[in-house]
DNA sequence: ACAATAGTGTCTATTAGACATTATGTG
DNA sequence: CACATAATGTCTAATAGACACTATTGT
């Protein structure tokens, strides 16, 4: 096509563009991510960040060659996802000068355990491969931080959750404790939520939570607070 | 090298690699960018954001040829620059598929013209070529975002500047007055401000303003509010 | 009935905005 | 000295946190 003539004139032909996907889910009050063992070289046996090739010919743009990533190598569907930031340089990838496009994934805690893959607690990471741990950092600081003023977390819950569950989610990932009162008000304020008619769920001898969901056309997208959560 | 071999058989042999500048300054309360008239095909002739193919003999990494493309287009040394996003596809470039890592860069007011390229009010643009509109809309969303609570509005600051002056540029960028005694509060809370002794700009027949920098040391980075400015 | 957590009402503390007052330069 | 804007003090309003109290389940 056009593309390599000017292209090779300009240094710009033999450059590696991947994209990388920072998968993560919180079980247990520990927020986790997907590793993956690499098949091939480099780095063949390595447990690393799901990721791969741009493919031109099928993917529309990086954030569709993320989505293929996830749908084949874990065969997520249509989970929560964003651009990250960029990667980029001449040593990051042993095979020459890359550009990889990472994003960040949050899926709601699995059932069963996935076919492939192994999940590990952020805080407890191997060393990894690539710049794999740099990407790592940008994005657990990314998700840490708009969790602050937005409805991110709430991808991290299932369909149904009550909102002591989601408060639990959003101390895990501040790391603060948070004062209830004022949760309840900020999730108000968020718009986003409704409780679920007549759903409740007790995991106790105690009085029983009432469950909510996302509103509807509210699935998608973040809701965003005026101010950030407050720890205490 | 050893990449092409890989990359080749993988799809991503032919895709072009381009990083494009969202360059931002601020003049008479309007935000503008520059544009550069394009030289080669496509679009050879119109007005479009400054950028250039990744070089990967000399570039270490995109925000270096971001650099490059700002200094050997511009004369630009070091501008405040940082990462806006990455946008990609098969359609944004006729030359094929493509990816572009954009970056944010912003500079005070320059005293005297540039010699290459045109000044525009970010809300008076031509309609731009490739996917450019999309970026700028991105850059703008991010920066005036971003002076909510942050020290990002200091770059768009020359070495000194008074209070008042300082609380124009926020509220041009945020779009809403502030409360100037909040401001200052505010300003005070960021830590990142030190009067200059001595010094004062007066623009009229009334008492002059103090004038202010940044500390030593804080010239680089933002600094951070925990609490967003509120307008009013 | 009791234990335990859900959920609410309300008081106090903190932060932001309004407004008055003082400060300091120019014409 | 009048005027205009800088800068600050202080009162009021809005928002957040603490804490007590009520609600509702399982055992």
């Amino acid at each position: 096509m056009l593309a390599s003539v000017n292209a090779s004139k300009n240094s710009a032909a033999s450059l590696i563009c991947t994209v990388d996907v920072v998968l993560l889910t919180l079980r247990e009050r520990q927020l986790e991510l997907l590793l993956l063992q690499r098949e091939r070289e480099p780095f063949a046996g390595a447990w690393a960040l799901p990721g791969g090739y741009v493919h031109p010919q099928e993917d529309q743009d990086c954030e569709d060659a993320a989505r293929r990533v996830l749908q084949h190598k874990l065969g997520l569907a249509s989970p929560y996802l964003e651009q990250l930031a960029s990667f980029s340089g001449p040593a990051r990838d042993p095979r020459g000068w890359s550009v990889s496009v990472a994003y960040v994934a949050l899926v709601p805690p699995p059932s069963g355990p996935l076919p492939l893959g192994q999940w590990r607690a952020v805080d407890r990471l191997p060393q990894l491969p690539f710049d794999h741990g740099r990407i790592v950092a940008t994005a657990l600081e990314r998700v840490r931080n708009k969790s602050q003023y937005s409805s991110l977390p709430l991808h991290l819950c299932g369909e149904a959750f009550t909102l002591p569950e989601l408060q639990a989610v959003y101390e895990t990932l501040m790391g603060e404790p948070i004062n209830p009162v004022s949760f309840r008000r900020k999730m108000d304020e968020l718009g986003t939520l409704e409780p679920i008619p007549g759903a409740k769920r007790a995991d106790g001898p105690h009085r029983p939570a009432q469950l909510f969901r996302r509103k509807a056309g509210r699935e998608q997208g973040l809701g965003l607070l005026g101010r950030v959560i407050n720890s205490g």
